[in-house]
DNA sequence: GCCGTTTTCGGCCCGACTGTTTTCAGTCG
């Protein structure tokens, strides 16, 4: 049984478990061990196989057992009891907004309603005032969560949400008053997705700043305002919160806002255990005096530790790592020296290789590797040896032209057919500077079959990188089930890089994957895959999905110069 | 259900907003 499997049946078990009224905190570390194992990065099975299930944290004998029991049976008695206990549709009452478990559990037991078609049936015939504390606006707030349930779009990529919050600050940085104005959430720890985006301003006169927010010509409703919080949802229904709040206690806002809600219940855990109060406003001691941090690192600093960056926020140990010292020094932006995955005209990509290379090189880069779909990639029009051989032509003419002020490397991005086969033959791969290798068909085979054609490109010796190696694509296509595992491994012992591709439809592999190649020493790679000149302007998702994994530029190889690369292609 | 250089039992983050009630519970993040 795999981890997602797992945690999925965690997470079911809290919201039944929430719905009959369980300890609220017994219903935590339901959620909290489902959240851990979904982001552990290695099979669960293998640790369970290896005895050591309560090493994980969030973990104990009881969880244990029941992990033991999956494990072995593929059921939980336990689960099953849970779900005979509660219909169905009374737990996905949960996920309408404004419905929590006291609600939906009075909506079952006093009006004898269990889906969510019953409820919105009976909302629309007044019937959920006759409970009481229940009057005509909170029956219309059902019917509009519904409304919203029925239309929601999940989350939205974090490529998509980062150009609308820039826009949205910089109309709120207009409005006189205001000193500070930043995203936070998830947005600001550069989650691949984002549910909601929360933006925070500085100012000591929060009521045109909220005026200037609601008049925004993107927003389309406005969901509720108070003094210093206001909800809004755009035209196309996502969700923006805005903060406002005094300059001086800037540091503990941001620092609350950017969450994650997991990361700030163990940083308030760690103020208590120095007697003292963490909100949003202060950090406060038991005396009731407030200390005010204006920056997020007299935050860190009051409770003992360094500032921790925002990508790391996510209570996966990066607290522990603060404790200790011991918090890695996260590859940045200007780290990258090179990029490794583009195209041009000669596949599918938009601009010629001098307009691509002039591109990257207006970006600080000092040298990109050229590749072109191999010609097996029919839609593409891709490169076969003597496109190839075209192709080096161009390059030598390019790099002549660019006087040695940027470098274009040779490459190809190599289909490994749906038959595990390559699409060129090692000759002709053999001539070029570096091999990019990756999978667009057969993405939907069986793990066993998938992974083995994978595991086939890793151990040619002319391939260099694996590219977007699960092929999967953000809310549209689930990636190949592949042994992550086992191509990890194999990757480390063949001295294989793989991509992380900045693509933020793709991100891939992503942060869980990231950190634990990093854990194995796997070679890291970021690349842009642009098509197009502003294609590289990615890069910097592909930075902050490197950071979430706890990657340093020594684990990624275009941190190097080319000549450091290409010589780390030739020890291969 | 987890966890322990203040505890093996008794804690487990903190505050805004809403709707409805008259001092607060529920929900959310």
């Amino acid at each position: 049984m795999e981890n997602h499997q797992v945690a999925e049946i965690f997470l079911s078990m809290a919201d039944i478990l929430d719905v009959l009224g369980a300890n609220y905190h017994r219903v935590m570390a339901y959620r909290r061990a489902a959240e851990t194992i979904a982001t552990l990065g290695r099979p669960l099975e293998e640790i369970w196989r290896e005895g050591d299930l309560t090493a994980i944290p969030g973990i104990g004998e009881t969880l244990a057992s029941k992990i033991d029991e999956l494990m072995r049976t593929g059921d939980l008695e336990a689960y099953r009891k849970l779900r005979s206990e509660v219909p169905e549709g009374v737990v996905t009452m949960l996920e309408i907004p404004g419905v929590g478990p006291k609600s939906a559990t009075r909506f079952w037991k006093e009006l004898d309603i269990s889906t969510v078609e019953a409820l919105e049936e009976a909302a629309l015939a007044g019937r959920l005032r006759e409970l009481h504390g229940f009057g005509a606006k909170s029956e219309q707030n059902v019917l509009e969560g519904i409304e919203f349930l029925k239309r929601r779009t999940g989350r939205a990529r974090l490529g998509d949400v980062w150009p609308l919050a820039q826009d949205m600050l910089a109309a709120l940085r207009e409005v006189p008053g205001v000193v500070q104005a930043a995203p936070a959430g998830s947005l600001r720890r550069m989650r691949e997705t984002v549910g909601d985006l929360d933006l925070l301003v500085a100012s000591s006169d929060p009521a045109p700043v909220m005026e200037r927010f609601v008049s925004i010509p993107r927003v389309g409703e406005v969901m509720l305002s108070g003094e210093t919080k206001t909800s809004v949802r755009t035209y196309d229904g996502f969700q923006v919160d805005l903060r406002v709040l005094e300059p001086a206690r800037w540091g503990t806002a941001l620092q609350y806002f950017t969450g994650s809600q997991a990361h700030n219940i163990r940083l308030r855990g760690l103020a208590l255990d120095q007697g003292m109060s963490l909100s949003e406003y202060a950090l406060t001691s038991e005396d009731g005096a407030e200390t005010l941090c204006a920056s997020e690192e007299q935050v860190y600093e009051a409770l003992g530790l360094p500032l921790i960056p925002p990508e790391l926020r996510e209570d996966r140990g990066e607290i522990e790592a603060a404790l200790h010292g011991q918090l890695p020094d996260l590859i940045e932006l200007e780290d990258l020296k090179g990029d490794l995955q583009f195209h041009t005209t000669a596949s599918d990509g938009h601009q010629s290789l001098l307009e691509m290379a002039e591109a990257a090189r207006a970006r600080g880069l000092t040298y990109a590797l050229v590749t072109d779909h191999s010609h097996g990639l029919g839609v593409t029009g891709g490169l076969d040896a003597e496109g190839l051989r075209e192709q080096a032509a161009e390059v030598a003419a390019v790099n002549a032209q660019l006087g040695g002020s940027f470098r274009v490397l040779t490459g190809i991005e190599l289909e490994v057919r749906a038959d595990g086969s390559l699409d060129l033959p090692d000759d002709v791969l053999a001539d070029l500077d570096l091999v990019v290798a990756s999978l667009h068909v057969g993405l939907r085979q069986e793990r066993e079959r998938v992974t083995a054609r994978l595991l086939g490109a890793i151990r040619n010796p002319h391939v260099n990188i694996i590219a977007h190696p699960t092929g999967r694509l953000i809310g549209q296509r689930e990636g190949a089930d592949l042994d992550m595992e086992m191509i990890l491994h194999a990757a480390a012992e063949t001295n294989t890089a793989l991509e992380i591709n900045a693509h933020p439809s793709r991100l891939d592999l992503n942060d869980v994957h990231v950190r634990r190649a990093v854990a194995l020493g796997v070679p890291l790679v970021i690349s842009s895959d642009a098509h197009d000149v502003d294609g590289f302007d990615v890069l910097r998702f592909g930075v902050a999905t490197a950071r979430r994994g706890w990657a340093t530029a020594a684990d990624v190889l275009n941190t190097r110069s080319a000549d450091e690369l290409l010589r780390w292609a030739r020890q291969r």
